[in-house]
RNA sequence: GGAGACGUAUCGAAGUGGUCACAACGGGCUUGACUCGAAAUCAAGUAGCCCCUUACGGGGCUCGAGGGUUCGAAUCCCUCCGUCUCCGCCA
């Protein structure tokens, strides 16, 4: 949520900022709306405060032994009026949130207007592997290694669902604390959270009510979840309704979970295998900082996300992603793009975005400064890493002529000191 | 799954229709006094949101959340959320 202010102050100034992002927005109903809201609250609160007058009156009139039944009608009455306009301010509340809730972030200043297109990458790390023999796709690698059984996945759970099995289970888990050791020791606090998340959550990482769609929810009796997207979905509500002092901030923390996604009409041909599922696993960075902190954090958890593909010695370039590009709850995006042969594209492993105040206001989520004002912190947020990318692209940059695979150096002592994948008989 | 108890400020806790909710009482914290300093003691101060106002200031809302009854609700009623205890079941 973005600070109304901004757009009473000046609607124009804030339409040009979101055109960036190719998003012509309309401010006239909002600030009628936010108009009408003024005008009641004056109205209704004046007849408060003389309700108010009268009942503390009522009882020292009684003990005077005085006859208040006029005075009770009359303030019958007016409670009467209040009621009503009452009822108009939480309409009128409720269309103003609701249109603050579905606007999204605004980019930063620094960045490139437009979509996708407008992506730059800025940062390319090592270069495509040439092979003197025809490489196999990751979905070939998968099923002669033995990694991947896609067929019962299906069975199992349909389209986009995938089981690792034997050795591609130990792959993954190996990655995953190939992740989680390097996060600690960049002093990074680990955490496992549920699953399954109330509707709050949702609100507050800008996920709701924009997207209900995009998630798996789950209702029965006992009421109503959804199935996290991300950590990061879980991770942004640690702090949801309370305030931190400032010597409190930065909060580093790392949330391993499986991530679930619906994905609804997004399966294309190229994406076979496991590119793109209902399931997969992350590893999500996440700050809390200062208004004045999130600079130079956004900077920290992106070399970080850097330096965990480069020490698996893959291909991959940094991209800065246009306005347009940069997803809603967020000012900035800069995305880590592994470089996958058999598909000759690069595909996103890392997504790592500053929220700024955005997630903040949304969970009403703020610090006391030295000087005891209260302020909206900022939230940042990176994949370190998503596996399901990661995973294909080892394999196919690491391929060898005989049908093998060479473990990168870093993941080895994961695995037993293991140094190749061979083909299953 | 069965039975019960509870949710009040930074914490403990009183209040069970108007008279201690502009939140009692106690602890903590901050500042000041006393002190060489500390402890002890004393004094003052210790939410947030919204509206009006250049300002000073004024007003409204918040006792887990939402709704209801009432002239008036922390207090009575309903729904939901959460916490705890006991029993049952279970990894």
């Amino acid at each position: 949520m973005i600070d109304i202010n901004l757009i009473r102050k000046d609607s124009e100034a804030i339409r040009q900022r979101y055109l960036k992002k190719q998003k012509d927005i309309d401010f006239t109903q909002l600030l009628q709306w936010d108009e009408q809201r003024k005008q009641i609250i004056a109205t209704v609160e004046s007849m408060k405060a003389q309700r108010n007058k009268v009942s503390a009156l009522v009882p020292q009139l009684k003990k005077q032994g005085q006859d208040v039944t006029a005075t009770i009608a009359e303030m019958k009455k007016l409670g009467d009026e209040i009621a009503q306009l009452d009822k108009q301010l939480a309409e009128v509340s409720a269309q103003i949130n609701d249109f603050m809730l579905r606007l999204p972030n605004l980019p930063d200043d620094d960045l490139e207007a437009g979509g996708k297109e407008n992506n730059r990458p800025i940062k390319v790390f090592g270069e495509k592997p040439h092979f003197d023999f025809e490489p196999k796709s990751h979905i070939e690698l998968c099923q002669s290694l033995g990694l991947i059984d896609y067929e019962r996945g299906a069975k199992l759970a349909g389209n986009g669902s995938w089981i690792y099995t034997g050795m591609g289970a130990r792959l993954e888990w190996a990655l995953l604390n190939y992740f989680i050791d390097s996060h600690i020791k960049s002093g990074y606090t680990f955490m496992l959270p549920p699953y399954m998340l109330n509707y709050e959550c949702g609100l507050t990482a800008g996920q709701f009510p924009k997207f209900e769609d995009d998630v798996y929810q789950i209702s029965n009796a006992e009421g109503k979840k959804f199935m996290l997207p991300t950590a990061e979905t879980a991770l942004v509500n640690l702090y949801r309704n309370e305030i931190l002092e400032e010597s409190q901030l930065p909060k580093k923390f790392f949330g391993y979970s499986a991530c679930f996604r619906r994905e609804a009409g997004s399966y294309r041909a190229e994406e076979r295998g496991m590119i793109r599922g209902h399931q997969f696993n992350k590893v999500e960075l996440f700050q809390y900082t200062t208004a004045e902190g999130s600079d130079k954090a956004f900077e920290e958890m992106v070399n970080m996300a850097c330096g965990l593909v480069e020490g698996l010695g893959l291909h991959y370039q940094l991209s800065k992603l246009a306005a347009g590009d940069c997803s809603d709850s967020m000012a900035r995006t800069y995305d880590i793009e592994i470089y996958i042969p058999s598909m000759n594209v690069y595909k996103e492993v890392s997504s790592a975005s500053n929220a700024r105040d955005y997630q903040a206001r949304r969970g009403n989520m703020r610090y006391r400064t030295a000087d005891k004002k209260l302020q909206y912190m900022h939230t940042l947020n990176a994949s370190g890493l998503a596996t399901s990318r990661v995973f294909p692209a080892l394999l196919e940059q690491c391929q060898n002529a005989d049908g093998s695979v060479t473990i990168p150096e870093a993941l080895r002592k994961y695995l037993g000191g293991m140094e190749k994948l061979v083909p299953v008989k």
